[in-house]
RNA sequence: UGGGGAAUAGUGUAAUGGCAGCACAAGUGACUCUGAAUCACUUAGUCUAGGUUCGAAUCCUAGUUCCCCAGCCA
């Protein structure tokens, strides 16, 4: 016999929700689930950070009494600031997730982790080190070569004890000592070579001021806080497979809570830099106006670019989660911003490259306002009026004075439809000096009202415009990739990276025209505007002069079939 | 040259011994108050070589290629 339900697949999991599932089956965490985004607060987080907090939050949010703790990992007070905590925050909470109390600092656990350090002194598991980073560097051994000991690695555990103290009370500067662990100098893992876990760092934390001289190091550092927030399944990126098993021996010799180190391949975008000391030194070079530049891959810079949560939440669901790296095309990104913007935003009329036309059958000094529909896809949004006037604008490429076969709008004798009003058809051209198109003379069918012919007269063309008389002059951001190349972060050796910069990643039209009605919408309100893109308000826009990002393009056929010609 | 990972259409991913499927991209067509959106259709794939099996993307063996590790960064 045969079943017609035999096609329908199984909905699939990846594998980090895999584990989960697994793990839920055989009730290893009492049938909890509890993950955890932590990010070091150094600089902005960006749409690889999504993939991550999208995972962790999902797991959480998906699974029943679920839970995902927002950690920051602020172990090195050199290169964190408070600024990146409250960006990281509003960034978080932006994309739509919910920590509730759950807030925690890596720096809150400083005095545990330092008497867990005692423990280890005291089991024989670590040890001060006097060697400086030069030599501990050479005594490490490499790749095929093992390390040698420490000549102060069998210190006693009181003289350990004692100079530990005496490190955490500053008696000794910078990089003078370490508190290494006691491993194994041959380990074909170099992470298992005595790694550092304390090193002496006289700098003011941004939380915890100069209390502390000394700071624990990631590897030390993160599988505690894991364990104390009592985290089921610790999801981290695939650079740190090599350190998983130092995760786990730090708390096997600790004999604490232990939960599981789980990795993934960190998010590829081609035409776009993720590292996050290259995205600061976009800033710091002033290459971008901030890290909120509308071209950044970050958080704030998508937002500020018109991006809704929703479109970011559904790009990390369709890229899934894997163990190997890839690239993903930008125009899946762009694909899930045009999927739900195309759904949420208003329709709004505006005139990029303004050119002028004159009803000249219209009374002077007469207008109307006639309905629009405010978004098709969504009836609750309701109607608008649009003012008309004798003098408009449409857009200069709708117009053609010697029309190719294919071209299908304006031109001499031609007759189209503007969108939610007349049929209009161009019997004059006006040109300036040079031959250039200055002005069209046009009559209007008042019998056309709306945009139907009552005697069932087709066009082959409907156009946006604006009333010249009512139009909000506006500036508009276009923007195109930062980068040029596909892979813009691997570059000649010795190369700086910016050398792939696209010049013409921004371009800023002064002079275009919309319809009145966003006049006052407040920042990040975002519009289709009809047959140009998706176009948000950015917070540059004045009372005088309204600024608009452009979100996304849509389609365009003509270009294409220009293009073929 | 040590250790740890990985390999499925152009791209991103499913299929956990049983019909290689989905999405993006590309192409064709239909429809349309925008040539957008929408809808339909099309193109295109299991790294290689052996083996086990009635049957292999999946298991085994060998090879190839790619990624990560020699911070007192995370």
């Amino acid at each position: 016999m045969n079943d017609k339900n035999v096609n329908e697949r199984p909905e699939s999991l990846d594998f980090v929700r895999q584990i989960v599932a697994d793990d839920l089956k055989t009730d290893k965490w009492q049938g909890r689930v509890a993950t955890r985004f932590p990010p070091e607060p150094n600089g902005y987080l960006h749409i690889g950070h999504a993939k991550s907090i999208c995972l962790n939050f999902g797991i959480a949010a998906e699974n029943p009494g679920g839970t995902c703790n927002l950690r920051f990992d602020d172990t090195n007070p050199s290169k964190e600031e408070q600024e990146y905590v409250n960006s990281i925050i509003a960034d978080v909470k932006w994309l739509g997730w919910d920590w509730q109390d759950r807030l925690f600092f890596g720096s809150d656990y400083f005095q545990q982790m330092y008497d867990w350090a005692v423990q280890l002194i005291n089991q024989g598991q670590a040890y001060v080190c006097d060697l400086n980073a030069e030599q501990t560097r050479q005594y490490r051994g490499n790749l095929t070569q093992p390390g040698q000991d420490s000549p102060y690695r069998n210190r006693s555990v009181q003289e350990n004890l004692d100079l530990f103290a005496r490190m955490k009370n500053g008696e000794f500067p910078d990089g003078s000592r370490t508190l290494r662990a006691k491993i194994d100098m041959a380990h074909p893992n170099l992470n298992m070579r005595d790694p550092v876990m304390y090193r002496i760092l006289h700098a003011t934390h941004h939380r915890t001021g100069d209390i502390w001289c000394i700071y624990p190091m990631y590897d030390w550092a993160h599988g505690l806080e894991d364990s104390l927030e009592k985290i089921t399944h610790s999801i981290c990126t695939l650079e740190f497979e090599n350190h998983r098993p130092l995760y786990d021996w730090f708390i096997d010799q600790l004999g604490i809570y232990h939960p599981q180190q789980i990795e993934f391949a960190r998010l590829n975008l081609t035409y776009t830099v993720m590292s996050k000391r290259k995205l600061l030194s976009l800033v710091q070079d002033k290459h971008v106006s901030g890290w909120d530049d509308p071209r950044m891959p970050t958080i704030s810079g998508m937002r500020r670019r018109g991006y809704s949560p929703a479109s970011i939440r559904s790009f990390c669901q369709k890229i899934s989660v894997n163990k190997f790296n890839s690239t993903v095309d930008f125009a899946l990104l762009e694909h899930c911003v045009r999927d739900d913007l195309n759904k949420t935003s208003s329709r709004v009329m505006a005139v990029l490259n303004p050119l002028k036309v004159i009803i000249t059958n219209y009374p002077e000094g007469q207008s109307e306002q006639l309905p629009a529909v405010n978004n098709p896809e969504d009836e609750s949004a309701g109607t608008r009026m649009v003012p008309f006037g004798r003098e408009l604008f449409i857009e200069q490429e709708d117009f053609m004075e010697e029309p190719p076969k294919k071209f299908f709008r304006l031109a001499p004798g031609r007759e189209v439809r503007l969108r939610y009003a007349y049929f209009i058809t161009c019997n004059e051209v006006i040109k300036d000096k040079q031959g250039n198109v200055t002005e069209l003379l046009c009559t209007y069918d008042p019998a056309t009202k709306g945009g139907d012919s009552p005697d069932g007269r087709k066009v082959k063309a409907t156009l946006h415009w604006v009333s010249a008389q009512h139009a909000l002059d506006v500036e508009v951001r276009l923007y195109d990739h930062l980068f040029n190349k596909e892979n813009p972060e691997q570059v000649e050796q010795g190369q700086d990276f910016t050398a792939n910069m696209n010049p013409d990643s921004l371009q800023i039209n002064n002079n275009c025209k919309i319809e009145p009605a966003v006049k006052n919408a407040d920042p990040l309100t975002r519009y289709q505007f009809e047959r140009l893109g998706y176009f948000c308000v950015d917070k540059d826009s004045t009372a005088e002069k309204m600024v608009f990002n452009r979100t996304a393009t849509l389609k365009d056929t003509w270009a294409k079939v220009q293009k073929q010609q």
